[in-house]
DNA sequence: GTCCCTGCAAACTTTTTGCAACTCA
DNA sequence: TGAGTTGCAAAAAGTTTGCAGGGAC
């Protein structure tokens, strides 16, 4: 139940916190804009204010239920904080991300940084990849 | 000569051109905004408006001059592109920027590139740090 | 009933664009 | 001269905020 994770998190369960958190659940794996996240519960007729949706994003983030993500530059998108970890590969023809995790890359992160003297938070990460071309 | 590089880039060779790369060469290893360049300008009494500068650096990027960063999400930061690549690791604390280069992470993008069948473009990498504690 | 939340509209920030005037080659 | 460039102001795009009304507990 949505409600009982909005308690964990200490964020009184409210509609809109409610629909935006089951919005966000039933698109894991995927990597939406708040527009998206609006447009989205306007197609199951529950009109939530584009600004509630941007507050409630902004509080799901500061509990950590969901991680923000600046692939471009211009938009946010967010993800539903899952279990596991991942980094994205972003195909400039097609625009999919595809996830992946490597533990080599995880570890020499943390080592950087600890040489340079510094404690590691977190990092980003992403490729820009094109399909390898199959001869013609 | 500066304005040989411009010619080379294949960029008619203007004032605003020329003393905006004049600004980013004397700020080799640091990273700007578009206002950052605006304002270091109108220090030495060269008044570009900030519309000619955005298109400026926007045209730097495309012909391979400079590279374009977002470390936050908010404001995009100029580099000029120098010989040899890097990442950049943020001091969350002093907001230090320190730029690294690590080949294993670099090799390691590629093979997952190429393990999703995919040919890798480019990559950004940010890294969080913060100054390890040195005990109280 | 109180305090927090939501909706709306307006404000804000960063970046882009239309158009007339100007400049480099 | 004439195509490309600049400046200004207005427009866009994305996000935040003030405030009055509404909802959770």
């Amino acid at each position: 139940m949505s409600s009982q994770t909005l308690k964990k998190a200490g964020l009184k369960v409210t509609l809109p916190r409610l629909k935006v958190l089951e919005v966000m659940e039933s698109l894991v794996g995927n990597h939406v804009s708040a527009e998206d996240v609006y447009k989205l519960l306007l197609e199951t007729k529950t009109d939530i204010g584009l600004a509630t949706i941007y507050r409630i994003l902004n509080q799901f983030e500061e509990v950590g239920l969901l991680t923000r993500h600046h692939f471009d530059g211009a938009v946010a998108r967010f993800e539903l904080k899952s279990s596991s970890h991942h980094d994205h590969m972003i195909c400039t023809d097609s625009g999919d991300i595809i996830e992946f995790n490597d533990p080599v890359i995880e570890a020499r992160q943390q080592e950087i940084a600890r040489e340079k003297g510094y404690e590691l938070l977190g990092h980003s990460l992403i490729l820009r990849v094109k399909p390898t071309e199959r001869i013609a």
